[in-house]
Formats: structure tokens, C-alpha cells, sequence
DNA sequence: GTTCGTATTTAGCCTTGGCTATATTAATTA
DNA sequence: TAATTAATATAGCCAAGGCTAAATACGAAC
């Protein structure tokens, strides 16, 4: 037992429970992205760069700390834990892997850097 | 004017409203299928083949009527109107083509019926 | 024609991911 | 240093998509 062919229900269950992890894994990779380019990352950035109001932007950080993902001192920058930075980490992987995919497959260049986003999560 | 190449806000504001009609589009489907198998769709075959509690499914039924895409009589069965078959049959038909393409571009079969759902969205 | 079991709905709660408006804190500049 | 401006946070709202528990309607069987 234990092999069941995965139903409907199992298969749309695991959709969500992905979905629910892309939005973090989002955000972690935008910190780390800020973090290089401009030696850190804001809440006001952050949200720009999410195209989303800022207070949504600090509601979600104060989720990665909650999962141990990030930390920050009020009215200061957003920092990743090792979590964090590792799972950015995998992100980047993953979204290098995908393009090149693409790209190996025939997508022109910059369609595939745009796609890739979507068909990772 | 009006050409801005995509900012990452633009991305992620597209991908969220897709994200919202993709549930709304797995009903349809399903729906259209359970009438297509069975004769009609009753809310607890939906909730069954969702992986959700019937209550869920009752509500997301409610939804579809008020975007006119469904139609229900209570403690009767759910139908789709003219436009809600209209959209199972692009989502369908776009099923279909990824699959085809998955498979086109070596992806074994199984994999490509399991992975198609998640890479429409 | 009641009664009983099953299907459906309703009520009420939770989390996520948005928003706006309003504090509050930090930084800058006069 | 004091005042102004800009950044962050808090409060409180909304809809979607989950859930459980309780009420209600239907259909069948007695």
C-alpha cells in the first residue's frame, strides 16, 4: 500500500500547499536580490518591487519571521536567516535551471526569463 | 507611451489575478466532467473530487453563480450556463496543447498529465 | 403518511494576501 | 536643537478559500 495513484483531491491538495510556499519563496529571493544590489533591503523597496502597499509588504516579512526565514529591527532593513538565505538559495537554482530549460527547448531568450517565474510555483 | 517593459510588479500583480481564476477554472472543469460522466454534478461528487469539505464546495459553487458561470437549484444538481461551459472548454482545449507540447518535447506521458495542470496556471 | 438517513445549506471561525488611513519613529535640514 | 519630511508600523477593513458543527430539506422505506 502506500502507492495509491495520487486522486484529483491529492494532486489539488499539493497544489495549494505549494502556492501557499511560493509567495514566501518570492519575497525571500526579492530580499536577497535588494541585499546584493543595494546593500539592503526595505520595507518601502520591498513592496515597490512586489508592486504592493507597504503595509501588505511589512504583514509578509512579519510571516518570514515567523517561519524563521527573516529577521529585522523595526524601523531598520530586513535580514534573512541562514533559512532564508539558503531557501533563496534554491529559488535562484531552480529559476536558472528552468530558463536554461526553456532556452535548450527553443523559448526565445526573454520569453523564457518571463515565463520562468510562473511555471517554477 | 504604454510600452514600459514588464516591471516585477506588473509580473506579480498578472500572476496574482490569473491565480484567482485558476480555481474558479478547475470547478468549470470539473464540473463540465462530472456532467459528462455522471449526468450531473452534485456538490458532494465536486468537494470529493477537490479534496474539500462540502461546505467549501457550496461556497465556491456560490461563486461561480455570481461570476454567471453556474447555476444551481438548491438540493438539486449544479449546471454550468453558457458561459461557464464555454470557459471548461478552453481550459480544456488548453489542457490539451500543453500536453501535447510536454509530450512533444520528450516529457514522458504520465509526467506530462500530472505536471500540464500545474504549468496552465 | 411518518420516520429515518443522507445530501445540502447555513453559521461561524481561521489564515492569507490585499487595501487605506492613521500613528509613530528615524533622519534631515534649517 | 527643533522642526519637517520620509519611512515604518499599527489598526481595521475586505475577499478568497479552507474548516467544523448545526440546521434543514429531500427521498425512500416502512
Amino acid at each position: 500500500m502506500t502507492d495509491h495513484p495520487p486522486s484529483d483531491a491529492d494532486r489539488f491538495a499539493r497544489a495549494r500547499r505549494k502556492q501557499s510556499m511560493a509567495l514566501l519563496e518570492d519575497y525571500v529571493e526579492l530580499i536577497g536580490d535588494l541585499i546584493a544590489e543595494t546593500g539592503e533591503a526595505r520595507v518601502a523597496d520591498i513592496a515597490d518591487r512586489m508592486g504592493v502597499a507597504q503595509p501588505t509588504a511589512t504583514k509578509t516579512v512579519a510571516r518570514l519571521k515567523r517561519e524563521g526565514l527573516a529577521t529585522s529591527r523595526p524601523y531598520r532593513g530586513v535580514f534573512l536567516t541562514e533559512a532564508g538565505a539558503a531557501l533563496a538559495d534554491r529559488v535562484r537554482a531552480r529559476h536558472r535551471t528552468v530558463v536554461a530549460l526553456l532556452i535548450a527547448v527553443g523559448v526565445p531568450q526573454e520569453t523564457a526569463e518571463l515565463d520562468a517565474e510562473g511555471i517554477e510555483h
